[in-house]
DNA sequence: CTTTAATATGTGTATATGTTAATATATGCA
DNA sequence: TGCATATATTAACATATACACATATTAAAG
């Protein structure tokens, strides 16, 4: 039983360069309390730019830098109406990860 | 239907300060490649800090660094033998977590 | 075409982070 | 006690990150 599939990465293979890049990002990217609290906002419903931010407490542009970031790695888009521009989640498995994160350390 | 319940945190009541420090501190430690190899490695078994440095090509220093941020988490353990210190993972929910994103990861 | 509202972008800055070399600590053994 | 091995710790450094301010862009309305 040796493992000759070239494409497996279930759990013991090495980490190829890509996946370990494009996972370490996705992570990074829950890492920050900010970008947590937007995404946990975006749990429910879209909401536009500025109404994230008077949520939230925070400056316009720490949002939409924010949100530039999380659109990079696609997991917000948005929908534009007129000069309004409404984000919306874009990852249903990494929402569903945040969720269960969020979970795990409510019930420790 | 108004939301009167005190400890409610599934998805859409406001993240209290302690649970959003935890989760993103987690996530935290899920966003370093060196990090993720370290556990990807502690996925099947036991391994002394050397043996990582040299499996991993990395510093025994840099090791023992991301050991103790990682065991501060609570997500490795270590059990002493002589002068070796095995470390294995310690948190089989994150370790989940861990596992889904990378299949996520290699799936898209 | 000017104005206004909403959002994006560029830049500076303070802080956080990851790695390294050097050194310290701890354990086992002769 | 003295030495060797394994690991931890300290300090320094370079880089990355998050935020704020100012400004630019975009689109709608008049």
């Amino acid at each position: 039983m040796e493992d000759k599939e070239p494409n497996e990465n279930e759990s013991n293979k090495n980490l190829d360069e890509e996946t370990l890049f494009v996972v370490s990002q996705t992570f990074k990217a829950l890492g920050d309390p900010t970008r947590i609290r937007i995404l946990h906002l975006l749990f429910n419903r879209e909401y536009a730019v500025n109404e994230i931010a008077e949520t939230l407490e925070l400056r316009q542009s720490t949002v939409s830098h924010q949100l530039r970031f999380l659109k990079n790695l696609r997991l917000v888009k948005y929908r534009r109406a007129g000069t309004t521009l409404f984000y919306s989640h874009d990852d249903e498995h990494v929402m569903l990860m945040l969720k269960q994160m969020i979970d795990h350390a409510c019930h420790s």
